[in-house]
Order: C-alpha cells, then structure tokens, then sequence
DNA sequence: CATGAATGAGAGTTCATTCAT
DNA sequence: GATGAATGAACTCTCATTCAT
C-alpha cells in the first residue's frame, strides 16, 4: 500500500510538474509557443515522457482548463461572507477581476483563448464552468429579491455582467489599455465597476444629480 | 515624376490585393489557415513576391489591423445621425457589436488576438484607436452634460462602457457563450444593453422601484 | 526437478499466451496495429514484462511463424483422407487457399511478409516448412507413378504447383483483385483450380490437336 | 519559351531523381525504411524540398506504381512479335517473370507490397494494371478460339495464369525459395512454365487414362 | 518586378527498447 | 518475475523566410 500510495504521489507529482511548467510557457512565452518539446525540454524529461502522463497536447490543456475553473470556483465562494447582496455581486465583479489579474494565463485558457475550446467543445468540462455561471446568477436573483436589480431575465442580465467584467479583464490581458497608464490600471477598474453599479444604488438615484 | 508616381500606384494596388486577399482567407478560413503561402497562392504570385510589399507575415497584421480600424471609425459615424446624447450612446453600444459580430476576424484582430499586438507595441499605429475611443468619450460627455449619466471621470466611464461591449463581443466571438442557444443570442445581447442603460433612462429611475 | 519443471510450464505458459494475443491482435487489427505496447497491454501485463520472453519483437514473430507453419502442416494432412492422388493434389490446392483465406495474417507472415524472413534466413526454423513442402512433393510423386502427370522433376513440378495456389491466395490476401467482385472470389478460385487441372481430366484431352 | 521549358525539363529531373532514389531505398532497405526524410538525406536535400515535387509520401508511392505498371505494360507488349496464340501465352508468362525479376521493387509495388494499395483503393489508378490484364484476357481468348485452351470463362482462365505466373514471382522476390538454389533458379520457372503448358501439347496427352 | 527552389526549424506523435527497483 | 519510468530515434508534414536568377 505504501509504494502504491508513493508511486500514484510521484505521478501526480510529475503531472503537476507538466501543467505547471506548460502555464509558465503560457506566461511567458505565448500559446503557440507552448509545445510538447518545449515543456518536455523546460522539465529536462525527452518528449515521449510527456505522454506517459497526458494522452496528447489537448489533454493537457484539457486538465489546465479544469483546474482554472476549479481555482476560480474557490476563490469565487469567498464572497458568500458578504451578505448584503448588492455588495456582494459587487464583490463578485472585483473578485472576478483579481483571479483574471493575478492567474492571467489561466485566465487566458478559460476565456480568451482559442485552441483549447475548439476542441473543448464536444467535451463535457463545461459543467465547472457553468457552475460558477449558476452561482452568479444566484446572486442576481437574490439583488432581484432584494429589489437592487429591476426583474428581468435573469440569464440576460448574468450575461451582461459577466460581460462587463471579461471586458474589462480581457482588454487589460491583452493589452489593449495602452490609454490607460498601468499604474492607474486598478483604480480605474474600480472606477468602472462602481460607475456601472453607482447608479442604481439604492436611494441614491443617479443620473438625475448627484455622486460624489 | 509621373514614372514614380504610377510606380506608386501599382505598389499600393499590389498592398491591397494582399490585403484583400489576406481578409478573404481570414474571414472564410479562419485565422490560423492564414499563411504567407496561402495568400500567394490565393492572389496567383509566388510567396516570395509577398515579400516585396510587406516586411513579413506581421507587417500583413499591422496593415489589417489599421484597416479594420478605419472600416470601424466609418461605421462608428453612423451614430451621428442620432441626436439625442443618450440613444446616441447606446447606438454606440449596439454599432460596436453588430462591428464585430459582422466582421468577427477584424474584430479578433484588432480586440482580441496576441499577436500583432505585441509587435505594435512600440509602433504608433494606436492612433486609429484612441480616434475611435476619443469618440466615444465625446459622446459619453455630451451624456454627463445633458444630465444622462452622473459627471465622473470621462476615461473611467469609458472604459466602463467599451468593456462591457467589448465583453459581449469577445465571448461570442471567441465562443465561449454555450449556455446561450445561438438563435437567442441577438436578442440577448439587446436585452444586455437594455439591462445596462435602462435602469438610468430619464425619469424612470430605478433601483428604488421595481420596473415593470 | 519439481520446481524447475514447475517454472518451465510456467515460462511455457507465458510464451503461449504472449503469442495467442500478438496473433489475435494481428487477425483483428492488422500487422501494423501489432506492437509490443499493444501485446502488453492486452494481457495486461507491462512491455518490459514481454522481453523477459522474447528477445525483440521479430523473436515473437519468429515464433508465429513457427505455429503458422504447424498449424498448417495439421491441415494440411487431412488431405490425406483422399485416395486417389490427383484428387487428393487437387485437395491439396483447396486446402492450401482455404488455410491461407482463414488464416489470412498468418499465411501473410508465413509467405508473404517480408520482416521475420530475413532474420530468419540464417536460422534453421524453414524445416517446418520443408515439411509441407516434402508431403506435397510426395503427393506429386503420387501422380506421377499413377500416370496423372507426366515424369519430370518433382521439384519442379511442386514449384509450379505451389506457386499457382500462392499466387491466388497472395493476390486475394494483398487485395490485388479489385476486378474480381468478392462474393465471386470463391468461385473463381474454384475454377481457376478445375481450369489448372481439368485439361487432363480422363478423355477430355484439350488441346488435342493442331499445333504446329 | 526556352526557359520555361529548362525549367520543366529541371522540374521532371528532380522528381525523377526523388523517385529513383525511392526506387533505391526500397531495393536496398525495404519498404519501411523509405521515409521521405531518408530520400531526402540521400539526395542531399532537405525534406521539406520533397514536399516541392510531391504532395506527399503517398504521392511518390503512387507515382511509383503507375511507372511501374508503364514499364511493365511497354515490356508486354514485346509479345506482339509472337504470332501463335499459344506460343504466345507462354511469352507471356516468361516476360512476367523477368520483368518482376528485373524489377523488383516496381513488382513488388505493385503487386504484393500492402502500404500503397490500401491508400490506392478509391483512386483511379487501377486502369494501368486493367489494361494489362486485358492484354492477357485477350491472348487467352485467341488461345480459346485457336483450340489451345478449352472455351470456359476467359476471367477466370485469366486469374488462373495470373496466379501461376505471380506465385513464382512473389515467392522469389519474398525470398520463399531457400530451398530452391539460386542458380538454379531460373530453370526452375522455365521448368514450371514448361509444366504447367506441356501437358496439352500435342500429342503428348496425359493424365490421359483413366480416373474414376 | 517576380519567382522557383530551397531550407532550417519545428510541430505532434509513436515505437522498440532499457534499466533501476 | 515484473514493472513504471524513461528515452532516443524516428516518423510525416508545414511554415516563414531567403536568395540567385
């Protein structure tokens, strides 16, 4: 049992070792630039060992994808602690934004990038996808509830909001806020997600007048 | 001097049938079956002949890439004909889309891909964009000052708004929308749009009540 | 002894059940699906595991070389059942075609393939050939004491003969009979058997007459 | 003009000498060791060039067997000279011979070699070997009509020689004769000839009593 | 101006085989 | 006796690019 138990750590230790030499060459180097030869040569291991542990190149982006939505999934429930539910999809929009920002090549692979869908999408990894999709909405139709947010579809107005914060994710991944100097970067993010929720706060009726 | 200029002319007739051609393939064979080779081929000449008239493969991507934003600006006038700041703005929003939707690989170019970006870094090319953008900003301030929007920072609220376009624009092209049937999705994308800008039309302001 | 008896039949065991499956694997996917992975894993057992049997991978075909001819020499004796020799060298024919129908990727190894051969030149392993080929020869002795062939070399004879049966069963094997529709193939190697042979059929004599 | 044509002239002797060399490597090495890296190498060339001249490996392969079946159909057609029919038939069979004798690779393409057909099938390239096998049908119908040959079905009178002459050469190309010497060799297909035909020359009836 | 010819570099993948454990 | 891990050497094929003509 115990060299079972070792050899399946060993394994899992080596595919770790794969995926996340493959995401530094995401990184750093670009999509294209990733290459079976390449990680193969970043970890010193000849290329065929590479198929020992991943059943060809898209299975390895396969399992990168998964383990994006599964780290941003996580993150995701940490704005259950919120419990005003404004406040809360606010948080969701600001939390969204940092896991894009500070895992840029995960993010890259999940949403912007083109390869691995094609292939991706007679798959069934969309559920991990979808459930953070779910868990969004929820707290959309809380805001309705709550009467933060008119009730309309609420699929329609997911979709508005997950496009808003890709927009703004995906602009600044790939480069295309070169207006807007880098250091101003975040605080204009957060700029952005309170003009695009100032105004309807409650009370504080917006468009008529005031804001600070 | 009527030597050179004609020499000029059919220069520039040659740029653009590569051009041209260089689109066509995009648009009808997608992205990555664009090779030097390919559009040779396509335009009858020898690959090397493409070198003739352009650096190399990127310098193709640089000239598409001022293309597509010139094709963009044009359109973008069209929202001129409205008159009031406010559905002027949000013509803005569905013109963007309806750009990139038609016109889905320029769009991938411009918005979207890594690769000529990169390169362009350094360049000066950006100034096809920032006309556009500043556009919108001037529609956006015309917004604040009619009372349509709250008078905050222009770039901010820019930024704001051409993300959550870009956002729709960005997941659809890049399909990243399989919880949307296909057939649904235009009439998503205007119920977004809605979503954003309807809570702030005037008088009718929201948040506080409900909306039918 | 026990044990060292105990561990050849072991060995024995092994050696045949590696065979069996190389062999299955041939007749349901065809000689180039056959590799020692492939073998290894049908039996479960690891590649390396194989080589503790076999010193390469030609030794493996070597040894169903080796079966081949064994299980067609078994067949081949059950022409022996027929009395007459002319009958029984025209059983003889069908025999040879139906062993090398059914056994396809056997007879292929057997006759036809090129790989095991030239390693095999050296070796002695063609005695279970010669074996066959005496018991034809026999038969074609047979013949001609009984007056059904005229007394040439036997050697000969048995070449042509050989060569005749080989020639149908390799051109059907190899599909180099498009011009033969499938469900006729049987009736046509039939006939090509009568036609070889029917011309000296008792009375019939053919030919009979003219020829300068 | 002249220039064009030097330019086709270069053209035809590249893929000439490709094929050759394809031709070479065969012989020498077998037809698992003909890769287009190895022609390459041994023209001193770089792979990619092959792909210049050839779409791809199949591409070469097919070109081979056409050349091939032009050989042979231009050999064959010697046996015009032979006036009788049956004379001529048995032409016909040493010609066969020699021709895979002398050609072994081309015959061994083919007729026996597995790779090229299987890619081959849905082409249109069997009309070259057609119109040799007609050539033969139409010797053994002028061998029918002269009284030669009984009058039975020319197709499967025509499967039958074909068998015949095929057997011998493939068992000697594939090396199946160890126990045939060399040198003796060619007395043997003569030999074999001389069997298979001499039975009905006149006169000399065999077989020629009885059989119940 | 235009090109045919050529190539180096590199892609993903598979295989038979070895060796320390 | 058995194996997991590893690899070197291949494979076919494509691409952007160069250069003599």
């Amino acid at each position: 049992m115990g060299i079972t138990e070792r050899k399946q750590k060993a394994r899992l230790a080596m595919r770790t070792l794969i995926l996340d030499t493959a995401m530094r060459l995401f990184l750093e180097e670009g999509f294209e630039k990733v290459t079976v030869r390449r990680i193969a040569g970043a970890i010193e291991y000849s290329p065929a060992t590479i198929y020992l542990y991943f059943r060809d190149k898209n299975d390895i982006l396969f399992a990168l994808h998964a383990e994006g939505f599964d780290r941003f999934y996580r993150l995701q429930q940490t704005v259950l602690q919120v419990k005003d539910p404004w406040e809360r999809l606010r948080m969701h929009a600001r939390v969204y934004i940092s896991f894009a920002l500070e895992n840029r090549e995960y993010y890259d692979l999940m949403f912007i990038m083109r390869g691995p869908v094609e292939k991706l999408k007679a798959a069934r990894d969309w559920s991990v996808g979808i459930r953070s999709y779910d868990f969004l909405k929820e707290n959309i139709r809380d805001c309705m509830a709550a009467g933060y947010l008119p009730k309309t579809e609420v699929d329609v107005a997911a979709f508005a909001i997950w496009s808003f914060t890709h927009g703004m994710a995906s602009l600044i991944i790939r480069q295309r806020c070169a207006m807007i100097s880098p250091d101003l970067l975040s605080s204009v993010v957060d700029g952005a997600i309170d003009f695009m929720t100032a105004r309807i706060e409650k009370g504080k009726m917006i468009g008529k007048g005031r804001r600070k």
